[in-house]
This record gives structure tokens, C-alpha cells and sequence, in this order.
DNA sequence: ATCAAATTGTACTAAGTTAGTCCTGTATAG
DNA sequence: CTATACAGGACTAACTTAGTACAATTTGAT
């Protein structure tokens, strides 16, 4: 169904509760499993992902804890996403690594699913953390080809 | 990774497939399986999704087979994809069902995640049928907020 | 009428991926 | 020195996906 895994979900409100909280001293596991009700052992795990790539910048010790690395609105769903799982490719053939696609070189239609990852891409790279937070901020988007999509006031789709 | 299925890839080969062949007679699973190299097993599981949503015509016995149930233009890859991977959502959140997300009502981003899964969404809708067919006519593709993306003419992503 | 070609529907198995847990090690403030 | 919190890796169970197989049904042609 081309979704997410439950755990980038899980990601993107954690990055949401640190943002929140900026200003504030640094963000335990603990404590954002508590805030999230997600289970200590899973925000652990993702907080060192979401640190690997370089989203998060981590304290250790007594007071030690996670703050992100940049400003809300330079961190790009698409990135929070790749650090969860992975370089986005809609299909294997996007991936720019040869050899993976068993069709190859004769595949019909390679290029064009290309194209398709890069209007999903570049959707995904265009909403941010920012956006996520102030959601009456995005009241409208731009779909391909420059259609407007209304977005409800009240951050609702309808 | 956010990406689709190895089935639903299949299934955008075989109706691009079927509609480089429009004019021609019915096509067969087995011709289709020849064709695109697949085996005539999946050809035909995938070609009875494709019929059940309403993409495709089929015509049973001796000389029966497939065809489009509409032009290429007229049909999406989000309607393509949805045939054969059910209901898009990018997470369960996005779905309109209640119930399915455990963090509930109290869930921080769950207007969010619907703003992206639209964003998306909008995306594979614009892009047809016709356009897997003829990606020379596909230059350009705005994104989000209506910055183009170039595509080169070869029908390659650079 | 009968046969052969083709779709229809269902059920099943194996493989791969994801979710979630646990444990040991390392750094640091007090 | 010690309690706290991150760091890294390994591991298991559950779920999803890919792929296969088979019997039933429909239909055109001989």
C-alpha cells in the first residue's frame, strides 16, 4: 500500500515531540516514551537512527539526552524517513544501483517509474518537520503539474 | 522504503504492455507472460486484480483475453496501484478508518501524516497510463508548491 | 455436441521483512 | 564512585509478500 512502517510513524512523532520542546533542556528516551506511550526500549532504538543520520545531536551521561540537530523547518520529511528506513525508492529500479531489477536493461517502463519516485521524492523533501508542527501553516499545497490542493484550516483534510 | 511492491511493478508492465498493444486483438495471460518474461502464474493473479477494479475487460474461452476498460489518459497510476495493493495510505493513520492507529485521538501528527498521504496521492494521480507509454511527452512534473522539476527528454532522470 | 483455450476463484507454501526486546558496553555529571 | 543515560549489536516472533497449484467455468470453433 506504499506506506510507511508503524516505526518511521513512530519516528516523525518523536522528532514532533522534540521540536516541541526546543528551548527545553535535552530529551531522554525515557521521558519521550512517556510522552509518546511508545515503549522505551522502541524510542531508544529509533533516537539512535534518527541520530546515525544526523538529525538528532546526543548527550551522554546524568542530563545527557537528544536535541535536534537543526532548525524544525530544515528537516525535511523525507529525511526523517530515510534515517528509519533507508533510502527512499518507490521501486528497486529507482534506486540508481544497477543489477537489482531482474528485467534490466529491457524493462519497459524503468525510466518512467523513475519519474514517479521523483515527484514522490521531491513531495516528501518539500514538507518539513516545521510544517508538521504548525499545521495551520500549510493550508495549501501544490500537487504535479501545479494543481492546487485546498488543505482545511483546521490541518484536516477534508 | 516506502516503496511499491514487486507485484504492483509487474502490474504497471503488463498494462503498459496492453496498452502499447490497443487495436490489436484480445490479449492472452500467456501472451502477456511471454512478453514481459513473467511467469504465466503471476501474469494471470495480477491481470484478475486489475480486472476486479475495473481497469481491465476480459472475455472468457477461445480467443478471450484482456483489454483496457478506458484509454490510457484516463487511467492513473494511484488507480493501477491501488488494483492490485488495495487503498493507498501512506500510514494507517491516513486511512479514514478509526481504530487502527493506537495512539487514537491523542496521536500529535495524525493531521499531518494525511497532509503528506494527499500530497502523494495527488502525485500518482496525475501521472496516466499514457504517460508510462509515452515518457518523451513528460518533460517536466511540478512538485509541491510548484517548483518544476526538470526531466531529461531521453525519458532519464538525471 | 464436443473439444480446446482461456479466464475465475480459492487455497496454500516458502521466503523475506518488520516490529519489538534484551543485554552488554561506554560516557558523564554530581 | 555511582547512578543515569546513550551506543551498539544480536536476537526472536509475527506479519506480509511472492509465487505456485488446481479445480471450475465460460466460450468459440469444429
Amino acid at each position: 500500500m506504499v506506506r510507511l512502517g508503524k516505526l518511521t510513524d513512530y519516528g516523525l512523532v518523536l522528532m514532533t515531540c522534540i521540536a516541541r520542546s526546543q528551548g527545553a533542556p535535552l530529551r531522554t528516551a525515557r521521558d519521550l516514551a512517556r510522552e509518546s506511550k511508545l515503549p522505551i526500549s522502541t524510542v531508544s532504538k529509533l533516537l539512535k537512527e534518527l541520530l546515525q543520520s544526523g538529525l538528532l545531536i546526543s548527550h551522554r551521561g546524568t542530563k545527557g539526552g537528544y536535541v535536534l540537530a537543526r532548525e524544525p523547518k530544515d528537516i525535511s520529511v523525507l529525511e526523517m524517513i530515510a534515517a528509519i528506513e533507508g533510502p527512499m525508492a518507490l521501486t528497486e529500479c529507482s534506486t540508481d544501483i544497477t543489477g537489482l531489477c531482474n528485467l534490466e536493461s529491457y524493462c519497459p517502463i524503468k525510466s518512467n517509474q523513475q519519474i514517479i519516485n521523483r515527484a514522490v521524492r521531491s513531495v516528501l523533501e518539500k514538507v518539513t518537520l516545521s510544517d508538521l508542527m504548525h499545521p495551520l501553516h500549510l493550508t495549501t499545497i501544490e500537487d504535479a503539474r501545479g494543481k492546487v490542493l485546498p488543505v482545511i484550516a483546521s490541518g484536516r483534510v477534508q
